[in-house]
DNA sequence: GTGGGTTTCCTACTATGAGGCGAAAACCTC
DNA sequence: GAGGTTTTCGCCTCATAGTAGGAAACCCAC
């Protein structure tokens, strides 16, 4: 591979695979960084990441080298991010980084290395290259697609109350809705859907919350913009006749 | 460069900048694609894009490339897309590639070179690598984005009647939307203004039509979606107390 | 040149859906 | 029964969409 093809006239890259991997941990949302112990940027946090391999895809390296961080199995979602190709961002040489975002559930807590922990992402500690930029496309892609996608699955655990729900997206968008209407909403979507169970009474006291699961287990955008849609798709229609 | 950094446990690749370059011809949506003289893929249309420079970032990268296409001042939007890394993409040898997104206003009708053409995105060629489903997500992007931002100015002149914008945003679209209700909605949304002018009475023997432009000229999120929304951002506070 | 017809554009009215908010009802624990 | 929590319901406002009427300019016939 590659005697004709990284000819001068094709100049190759080391390329890595990054991940921001972000879950809801005691209503504030974080993202799992490690500590880098050498230079450059030693004791800076990074992204978990590394190098794409010469066989697989970006989507593999990633779920790979997160394997090394957590169990994949924990991953509720992953989808690309963006790719950075800034030549000066790592100061060894030049790389292109391709980010991804991950999301975990909130009731796993997997278990971590040594050198890597959660921190919240409205209080990152110092960030190793252009990573704390990355972890804030992140952040503003999630936000995005909690509004218009189902994502909230990746996020919340297989089964929920509205008021769990409602911390989640509390802590996932960075300011405060409504049960009322986040349930109105998502229930009228079709986003959502009650199992009928009651969730067990415990807590505190009150009346025992219904159970909600999210109706697809996939990504699936509900209903991207209800702005220029033909009326077959928007059953929107004004006049009856 | 590169020495300690493309070691064994660092492949590097070779990195290409594609571009889908857009614009609305005719009253249809056209993508900009050359013809491959060679193998692989002799015969069969292509993005116009090539490698990735080592002191250029992507951004650079698919400008200049594009540049020997059409002229840069041309475009009215770039942005990057995805990054395709499948081991087999390319016959020849493993690349990695990072696609962008570049609008072209409707006024402008940019000199191509012999190998390079329009086609209309719902009848493209065939098409040569995985640059046939790059052109989908394009469009895909493309036609989001025209719904909650005001992407439209990089397809309009500097100015237009609302005939025209209409014209414009049916063709990227794809379906028909009226021109009433495209005018409503982008007014209130303070991304069209009138300018005061009235166009040249001209084709067709009616009231002449008044001309509007784009408020701003650069991307902007307009609104993007309603949906859990806090009240002090959203103005849309039901109760006035 | 004037008047009628035509074409196009602009504006107003109206209908429907969707989200935000508040309060009352239902329910459990203590 | 008191207190707390969750659920459900109704009202309000805003945004989008359809429709119709009127206004303005052009073309053609007389």
């Amino acid at each position: 591979m590659g005697s004709v093809w990284s000819s001068p006239e094709r100049p190759a890259y080391p390329h890595q695979a990054l991940a921001v991997v972000l879950q809801v941990r005691a209503r504030r949302l974080h993202a799992m960084l490690w500590q880098r112990p050498n230079d450059p940027f030693a004791g800076a946090w990074a992204l978990p990441g590394g190098p794409l391999l010469p066989e697989e895809t970006l989507g593999a390296s990633v779920a790979r080298q997160l394997a090394a961080k957590v169990e994949v199995a924990a991953l509720g979602h992953l989808e690309q991010l963006e790719t950075r190709s800034d030549p000066d961002r790592d100061p060894r040489g030049r790389t292109v980084a391709t980010a991804y975002l991950g999301l975990i559930p909130s009731h796993v807590d997997p278990a971590l290395p040594e050198d890597t922990a959660w921190h919240p992402v409205e209080a990152l500690p110092a960030t190793a290259f252009d990573h704390g930029s990355i972890v804030g496309s992140a952040l503003r892609r999630l936000r995005s697609k909690l509004s218009y996608t189902n994502v909230g699955f990746a996020l919340a655990p297989p089964e929920f109350t509205v008021a769990e729900l409602r911390e989640i997206y509390v802590a996932a968008l960075g300011y405060d809705v409504t049960a009322t209407n986040l349930q109105r909403v998502l229930l009228r979507r079709g986003v959502l859907e009650a199992t009928g169970e009651q969730a067990p009474p415990g807590r505190s006291g009150g009346r025992p919350a219904a159970l909600y699961r999210f109706a697809a287990p996939e990504l699936e955008v509900t209903d991207p913009f209800a702005v220029f849609r033909p009326p077959a798709t928007r059953p929107a229609g004004p006049r009856g006749s």
